[in-house]
DNA sequence: TTGTACGCGTTATCAT
DNA sequence: ATGATAACGCGTACAA
């Protein structure tokens, strides 16, 4: 490996002068800086990013870490943050935290490669782990909050965004609506399931905690959770998020029951029928949360605003058109 | 931030015998690790991971790049990765090409962080840039084979793959098929085209370079590429990659002509008709991938084999049986 | 303008 | 068994 002594020594120059051509410190005569220019490229000099990390404490990266990488919104997030990063000279790693109890170790020796920031949306419940190196290297999470440690946040509608799902299926005339979610252990689900009962609440309809399940994280999963949801007799569900939802499409696309959910999926509005989603853009979440990094770094000392809800809107497709059971419910209805 | 020269005040001894203590080298008396053990406790110790990259010359790390992070197909391979790294210790970084142009720089900034070792799906055309690495760093090409450089790669059976799609639309009785793909520049495509064509041959169906089209890389390319093929009069395509299917699901859903398409992508199964695939098993390339970058690093000096091939199945949906274009061609020629 | 000396935190070498 | 010293490659402070 050619370090900056060899160039040094074929330019006649300390390592010095040639760190200085090479970082375009102005204070280099012009014939020198020609010399060492013509050594860097006869030896084909290639810096140390390790030893320049190391040198000055920060590597020119920023990381991101997503609880699935599998999941196209996590995805997104991270394609949007490189795209920024890259557009300020920087780098971006990703890193699949695996599981919320892995989180603080996945993301710990992340942290320990010296990153310029961290954008992250947890699997943790909590993320009092982060406090030790939040005064060090800015940290942003996305699409959930921080608990436990104080950071930046840009998050999405969760409440309002299930609200406007919800009161959308009871404008289609249902009022026995399920709610199918993931893990209430969740922040963002609870959210969401809070956002749902105020929209029943809204319009008048009594809560029945039978209607809500959760445990839809894979087609099993979802399965079971769904036999669980559907003795309560639902004409219409709510899923709380896309991932459920994906996983949910073999067993609710036949059921006859309307349909909203919170997240768009790629092939949503290929179904048969097409799904009708909260759009949440992640693409904007990713870049927003890179920029945050990107300000912070240039501007330590202004003050930010800590949390930033990000406004949601309803696709409306197909899924609430079709509803045989509501008709069942309705024909049902008219025999009394 | 507390360094092995701050225990070492604490318990009394030098920093090298914190090393010792900290390493677990077993020549330091009982009595002396434990004073360094509570020491090292006391003050919270944190290795600063980039001295020990710096001075040891690799990070317990392994890169994974990919042309895109969005395509479940490299963040499978990516997820595999990162499953049998961490069983080894080794935390996995996940990075996007974005740009075939892009590829080098992209890679060679991740390289500079002294890796332990790269698994690349490459979306370059020539690899040569990577000659300068390939000595002290292990490379291992997966999905698509190194040109210009010699590296280990594991890839699917592009060929047989091609070929057995499309003999499956021939055994439908199918005569005009269709081949529609993202790029041919890019070997993968361009073998699954040879693949195509050598059934065709076998079948004795004449070729015909009109029922050859592409440039589908998003819902736009795919509906321009379409218009293109359809003029020549297609019963079936075989579409040469899953982003490229998922792209033409909008303008083939109704098309009635018969569909096989390489690599099977989510929700595949729940479109109406359900798509026929050639599965690739992206987890098993990534898994792959990562355990002969541990093999490397554990054995030098052993031989290996250079290149394996992975076989790929047929998994039989419903997009080959409703197909009435070819009912159009049969009762043209009932009249006929 | 250019160079010298030093230090970042860790580990390897070689004494003791 | 333990420690002193040097070294990894670069950038900073300061001197010349």
């Amino acid at each position: 490996m050619v370090t900056m002594r060899d160039v040094a020594a074929v330019a006649g120059v300390s390592a010095k002068t040639v760190s200085r051509v090479f970082n375009d410190n102005p204070h280099v005569t012009a014939e020198t800086k020609q010399r060492v220019e013509a050594a860097l490229r006869e030896l084909n000099y290639v810096p140390n990013a390790i030893a320049t990390t190391f040198r000055t404490g920060r590597a020119p990266v920023i990381g991101v870490a997503v609880p699935d990488i599998i999941d196209p919104f996590f995805a997104s997030i991270a394609k949007a943050a490189e795209t920024l990063a890259a557009e300020h000279g920087m780098s971006v790693v990703i890193t699949n935290l695996r599981s919320p109890d892995r989180e603080p170790e996945v993301v710990q020796s992340l942290l320990r490669q010296a990153l310029s920031g961290l954008v992250i949306a947890p699997a943790a419940l909590d993320h009092g782990y982060l406090k030790a190196w939040i005064d060090r290297t800015p940290v942003v999470f996305v699409d959930r909050q921080p608990v436990g440690v104080a950071a930046d946040s840009f998050i999405e509608d969760d409440v309002g965004g299930a609200h406007l799902a919800t009161s959308h299926l009871v404008e289609h005339g249902h009022t026995r609506i399920g709610f199918i979610g993931d893990d209430l252990a969740l922040p963002t689900t609870r959210a969401r399931l809070e956002g749902y009962r105020a929209a029943l609440s809204d319009a008048g309809i009594a809560l029945d905690d039978s209607l809500v399940a959760v445990g839809a994280v894979d087609r099993a999963g979802a399965a079971a959770t769904f036999a669980d949801l559907d003795r309560a007799g639902p004409s219409a569900v709510f899923c709380s998020n896309a991932r459920a939802a994906i996983s949910l499409v073999p067993i609710l696309q036949d059921s006859g029951l309307a349909i909203t959910t919170f997240g768009d999926f790629p092939l949503a509005d290929m179904l048969t029928p097409s799904w009708t989603v909260i759009d949440q853009d992640p693409l904007q979440l990713g870049a927003l949360a890179a920029q945050r990094i990107l300000d912070r770094l240039a501007k330590p000392n202004r003050r930010y605003r800590r949390r930033t809800v990000l406004p949601v809107r309803l696709v409306e497709r197909d899924s609430c058109r079709i509803a045989t059971r509501l008709e069942g419910f309705r024909l049902a209805a008219d025999r009394r």
